[in-house]
DNA sequence: CTACCGATTGACT
DNA sequence: GTCAATCGGTAGA
């Protein structure tokens, strides 16, 4: 494993989505390491799309997306928190949105944290995983590519993943765009049989 | 100051 | 499958 690099977020938003698929998101906090697969995630494009939050531009809410490519945005909604990947270039306004993971180190303390020991609900959702690793407003902008408190782990050599690519999840506000990329079959994803099957 | 609403979740039929 | 709770951020008076 080693860890993402500027290079790796500056590529065209779909691009990294995809390639972010099978990589390990970390935590580190003071209370224990926290980690997970990444097994679904959604990109935000940086022109017309209506539904990502850089669509009105530049403000204090969203200011990280136009920031350097390869930290983190932090949001809160329904009195949750959703963390995103910084992508391409420094004031473009793109990311990718994790929204699931196969729970990996610290399952004890994710299991305290979000109220359940059930392993299959620890990571499955976007607000649902950042509960699970302790992911706050705190780490809107932080750099996750030093290896602390949150970075992610690229596997050196990754091995071939079927995954299936299908409309955003509650995304109402722009065109059904296949921008959601999910590992084929993984229990561990969000959404329904039908929103996880290939469009045709 | 109040009003509104969302890239969601969990409880319920 | 349906539906309402949730509350911080933002817009507007």
């Amino acid at each position: 494993m080693t860890l993402i690099t500027q290079e790796f977020c500056d590529r065209p938003v779909e691009q990294v989505a995809r390639a972010l698929i099978g990589a390990t998101l970390c935590r580190r906090s003071r209370e224990g390491l926290t980690s997970g697969v990444i097994v679904e995630t959604e990109a935000y494009l940086p022109e017309g799309d209506s539904a990502a939050h850089s669509f009105i531009g530049p403000n204090r809410k969203n200011a990280s997306m136009f920031g350097p490519p390869c930290r983190a945005y932090v949001y809160t909604i329904h009195a949750r928190q959703c963390v995103n990947v910084v992508t391409e270039a420094q004031g473009i306004g793109c990311a990718v949105l994790i929204r699931a993971l196969e729970p990996l180190g610290g399952r004890a303390l994710m299991e305290v944290r979000r109220g359940t020991d059930v392993l299959r609900d620890l990571c499955r959702g976007p607000a649902r995983l950042t509960e699970a690793l302790g992911i706050g407003r705190d780490l809107d902008g932080w750099p996750i590519d030093r290896g602390t408190r949150l970075w992610i782990d690229i596997p050196d050599d990754p091995p071939a993943i079927d995954v299936t690519v299908t409309p955003r999840i509650g995304v109402t506000s722009a065109e059904e765009m296949p921008l959601r990329f999910v590992v084929a079959g993984s229990s561990y994803v969000s959404g329904t049989r039908r929103q996880n099957t290939p469009i045709a």
